[in-house]
DNA sequence: CTAATATTTAGACATTCTTCTAATTATCGA
DNA sequence: TCGATAATTAGAAGAATGTCTAAATATTAG
């Protein structure tokens, strides 16, 4: 859980995240909405990834990026019962 | 909302946050469940506050932090929202 | 196979964060 | 009023973070 909330706390991934919600993305096309390079995009994702909160899957030469609908509901209920409860 | 994510992204704080889900502590009560010094205690305690996760009260010598419980429910929310729709 | 494109990895640097000790401020009890 | 207790503030040190450039890896097209 700790992860999460780390991957979280930048307001770039939480941006990537937004991003994601309306489908999946190359890492090509998530950058077109950044100005850093390609190389610190490449970072944050890896922090998103090992947080679970986004899968990859190679297509050819592009690498897609969706979210990781099922650990996103579960941080969602942790959440809750996190603050309430 | 930025500040929120950064207060929730260390482990301290979110464990002084489930601390007062059982009811307002003073700085010494909440003192006794970590090892760290006070000046750091203070400073966590600090974070929380600007965040708006907790509000104070002076009780004569004491303060008192509690959960802003309302600032909660938007948070939640907002995390909500965050994560589906 | 080679060149081009997509992405990641390595290494460096500046900034931010967590923590500490020491000093300061605030309040109470005798 | 003075000394003791409670909490915050100031300043410093080391670790972690976000970013960059340059180099490496993977895949496709010709």
């Amino acid at each position: 859980m700790d992860s999460v909330f780390k991957a979280l706390s930048d307001p770039h991934r939480r941006d990537i995240l937004k991003i994601l919600k309306k489908g999946d993305l190359s890492v090509g096309e998530i950058a077109t909405h950044f100005d850093f390079t390609g190389a610190t995009l490449s970072h944050h994702l890896d922090i998103l990834k090992r947080a679970n909160l986004v899968v990859t899957e190679r297509r050819g030469q592009f690498i897609f990026y969706s979210l990781n609908t099922s650990v996103l509901e579960d941080v969602l209920l942790s959440f809750s019962s996190f603050f309430s409860q």
